[in-house]
DNA sequence: TACTTTGTTCAGTTATGATTGAACGGTATG
DNA sequence: CATACCGTTCAATCATAACTGAACAAAGTA
């Protein structure tokens, strides 16, 4: 972990801290307010809260982290943590790292964390592709106002997932 | 609604339909079919069911619907489709479309329902710029790792959020 | 072998958000 | 005015998915 770091809890300051209840701005630190926002944005765009939080810490943190780290400063289960940790794992955001002579689990940020999130993106797009070419195929072609609305539809997607695949080149040069 | 059709409700079918836990496969309506899933796409998408119905509704029958038709075809409450056509006429997915001596409200597919879906994409990932902007200018500058590494990732927003800028240039040409 | 550490799995709880029924406020119509 | 119709709002219900604790398996260590 290149920056060094205390080893309470992040999720902890927030008991140590005077009242919460207080009427007045609480000063929060602001690498607490950092991850605990990647986690609301993380709920916010479907994401379990506690995979956006584990991507802001590595963020804060990049280099290698261990599994019992993560659970213990973000404050979650062990479990929580196997289950989202495998989540990025699969999406490609972190990646797991070996360490001779520790029989625990390291992750870091993988070396292109967001590429994955606009592969995921086009995953998604594509399935629609599918529905749409499906409908198409299968409602009756008298349906002539039908037949074009979903023509319209496909042009967009095919347009979207153009221009998402040129943006997918692009970042990885 | 410029393709004429049977009254009775979509998700009737399913109910005059032989049976439903039998063991073979059922050979279902391609637009109930469609529509059904559009509506999971959307779920996926976390977007509510009714919407994605909704949309696929449209798509199929373009022209101007009554609330109540779709309550009734889509065999929701009224209070469903309510919130859910104001979402999508929030989202500027859907217009409101008056009928002369016609008390009821009438709808049908806007425009370019699609740009707007780009637009929220977009509002998503300005939210995320916001938040790594906040967190460079908040966390201590002797960071180096974690400055470096929000600025790799502000650098993919940045593009992110170009290249859909584009795209919708595009798209309305 | 017994004991510890580490991560996974799974049943159960909790939290969140979609969906609904019922009550309501308009507005037309008799 | 009384009545019917139409859409909205809101409290309650329902569905779904996140999250947890506890049991477990594997692999080390004594």
């Amino acid at each position: 972990m290149e920056d060094s770091f205390k080893d309470k809890g992040i999720a902890d300051s927030r008991e140590t801290s005077k009242e919460w209840g207080g009427d007045h701005a609480e000063a929060v630190d602001p690498i607490v307010r950092f991850i605990e926002q990647m986690g609301v944005q993380a709920q916010g765009d479907g994401v379990p809260r506690i995979a956006g939080r584990i991507i802001g810490y590595f963020i804060v943190h990049g280099g290698p982290v261990s599994f019992a780290q993560l659970a213990q400063e973000l404050q979650v289960s062990r479990a929580s943590v196997s289950t989202n940790v495998r989540t990025l794992s699969d999406y490609g955001m972190i990646e797991k790292v070996a360490r001779p002579g520790d029989r625990q689990d390291y992750y870091q940020l993988a070396t292109s964390p967001y590429l994955r999130m606009i592969e995921a993106y086009l995953q998604r797009m594509k399935a629609m592709q599918g529905l749409l070419q499906q409908a198409d195929d299968t409602i009756p072609s008298h349906m002539h106002g039908t037949h074009s609305r979903l023509a319209q539809m496909r042009h967009f997607y095919e347009t979207a997932v153009q221009s998402n695949e040129q943006l997918l080149k692009d970042l990885s040069q």
